[in-house]
DNA sequence: ACTTTGACCTGTGCGC
DNA sequence: TGCGCACAGGTCAAAG
């Protein structure tokens, strides 16, 4: 899926047409996605209008002028397009494609086309509409955004500090720190020269103290979501901004999906190793990175 | 309380 | 060419 830079990339392909939008209907091509759409789902959607379009970790969140907020969580392979519909067509769906699900019929000044779509091959994504963002259960339990001021080695180390499990899994839980996924976690490990594998808690030199390695994981996380952003993101096979481009980090991944390729690091002459975490796959350099 | 595993889906690429 | 299998950016519920 997309990572947090990929929803970001997104979000700000979105938020210049959508601020201001109107929807004047919505279509659902089915009855769910990943979980089924409340049964005034389209109907509540009608007739308002977009007054925001922010990211929270993974999820994007379209404020509405009801003040309800419309969460979509993009899954593996959701996205959004601008599309017009096929005039020769007399069904307003016709034209559209096997998997876009949910069609949104803007009143919109500036957007590119009057439709906005979200496709979803693998259905692992959702929307819902959600009264009150503070106590909503996909986002009430989320840590802190890696990009925001929040999270912080002392932070960090407070989270790890009990926990055995590898450092890897720790960083892809979400309530650790939110908008992580294995691309972005497997990149900064290697970048911060530590081992996928080590327990979670060892990386701190004592309890209560972040010491130097947690200092620089974060800064090496930070680093490299910067990073991806400034490229517009990765594109492996699904993940298209609303242009319908590319993004360019993935060719400067320097372990992720690099199997049996040398390490990249200046001086080191290992391997990029491939093993399975938490049914994940996850890349390292057996050499350059230690506990 | 913490960790791991299975489940949810479709598409693609590879070996045979 | 076709078939079966492994694998893919995520996360939730259930089981250990």
């Amino acid at each position: 899926m997309p990572e947090l830079p990929e929803v970001d990339i997104v979000k700000q392909g979105l938020a210049p047409f959508l601020t201001g939008a109107l929807i004047k209907r919505v279509i659902l091509n089915r009855n769910g996605v990943r979980f089924p759409f409340a049964a005034d789902f389209a109907q509540r959607l009608s007739g308002q209008t977009i007054t925001h379009v922010g990211r929270r970790a993974k999820y994007l969140r379209f404020m509405l002028s009801s003040g309800e907020v419309l969460l979509s969580h993009l899954g593996m392979t959701g996205n959004f397009r601008f599309a017009e519909p096929d005039p020769q067509t007399v069904e307003i769906n016709a034209g559209f494609q096997k998997h876009d699900h949910v069609i949104f019929e803007l009143s919109s000044t500036d957007a590119p086309a009057p439709f906005l779509v979200y496709s979803d091959p693998r259905r692992f994504g959702f929307m819902e509409l959600v009264e009150d963002v503070e106590t909503n259960k996909f986002l009430a339990g989320l840590g802190p955004e890696p990009l925001g001021n929040s999270f912080t080695a002392t932070g960090l180390a407070e989270g790890l500090s009990r926990r055995k499990a590898p450092i890897k899994a720790a960083l892809l839980d979400q309530r650790i720190v939110a908008g992580l996924g294995n691309i972005y976690v497997c990149e900064a490990l290697h970048r911060a020269a530590i081992d996928p594998r080590t327990r979670s808690c060892d990386l701190l030199p004592e309890p209560g103290t972040p010491g130097p390695v947690l200092e620089n994981l974060v800064i090496q996380i930070r680093l490299v979501l910067n990073e991806a952003l400034e490229a517009g993101g990765s594109t492996l096979q699904d993940y298209r901004n609303v242009d319908g481009g590319s993004g360019y980090f993935q060719h400067r991944f320097v372990v992720y999906a690099r199997k049996g390729e040398p390490c990249l690091k200046e001086g080191c002459n290992g391997i990029i190793s491939r093993i399975v975490q938490s049914g994940r796959s996850s890349f390292f350099c057996p050499v350059c990175q230690k506990g």
